[in-house]
DNA sequence: GGTGAAACTTGGGACAG
DNA sequence: CTGTCCCAAGTTTCACC
């Protein structure tokens, strides 16, 4: 069911994903029209599902989370019920923050953050690596961030549909 | 500045983590105490900088980004000159989302989302490869998300708290 | 941290293009 | 079907205890 956006649906995307707590005034200011109308838009996507949710951008290290670390896992068996057993046990870890399977020599990678290094070395050594069917595992540490902007660039997307059109 | 967070900050942290829209008088219900000294709260986390800011989640693939690739990128020269110039170029890339500078072999790991493969391609072979020091890119398609959970695990900073005391 | 009150925002209804 | 105007209910945010 791919609804079709106009240009300011995409705006409000664009604009929301920047500042998810814009009021609804000020969003329709920004995007050209008058508050009711946006409000119904802003709705229509959540329903649609272009957006997915909102959330606080909260400050990892300032909370105590020192330790950001990206994981290789290569599995024993690429089975497709070996592949979602490992993706439920990546969802029950709270340390793991994101999992996404890849193509190539790699099967998955993990981003996690945990409050120290030793708290990691507990989770990878007492958990990942015991999990079944886990066949390898390289870890590297986050040094620092270089950027970490949310989601996608509208630019891009602006770009695409100049020149299909 | 590590300013002291009690239960109530942390739950606050948790509540917006998870639901960024929530009303203010919502999110004192949740975390126990009236409204105003909530919104207080909430504006001392911010100003405190351990709330960065608040995004929409948006689908990527509805909004046609139908490709998300992590690039692990190789420099040919780690002086910290070297390393800041990279890091400036993938700030400027509106196709990369993510840049992490990492230890071990790979130094940076991209994150990047593009319509399509072959503007994937494109940034690929015509941006990222012709930067100068960059001295081998892999890249490797996502399949599937399996879990995309914004910043950290409150369960995980209570249990370290609880066993810290 | 709580209370009360003013200003603003949300979100609906009626209506024009 | 989408935008504008208006209004009641709810929310934010102030001064004060």
């Amino acid at each position: 069911m791919p609804m079709r956006l106009d240009q300011i649906d995409r705006k409000i995307l664009a604009e929301l994903q920047a500042d998810g707590r814009m009021t609804n005034v000020e969003l329709a200011k920004r995007v050209g029209i008058s508050a009711p109308p946006c409000l119904r838009r802003v709705r229509t996507l959540e329903e649609a599902g272009y957006i997915k949710g909102y959330h606080a951008e909260v400050d990892a290290r300032e909370l105590g989370f020192e330790v950001q670390v990206f994981a290789m896992v290569g599995l024993a068996s690429q089975a497709e019920s070996d592949l979602t057993a490992f993706e439920d046990r990546c969802r029950a870890w709270p340390l793991v923050r994101e999992c996404h399977m890849l193509n190539g020599e790699v099967d998955f990678i993990l981003k996690c953050a945990a409050p120290d290094l030793s708290s990691f070395q507990r989770f990878l050594t007492g958990d990942l690596l015991t999990t079944h069917n886990v066949a390898s595992v390289k870890t590297s540490l986050v040094i620092r961030v270089a950027k970490d902007d949310p989601g996608v660039s509208f630019d891009v997307l602006e770009e695409r549909l100049a020149e299909t059109a």
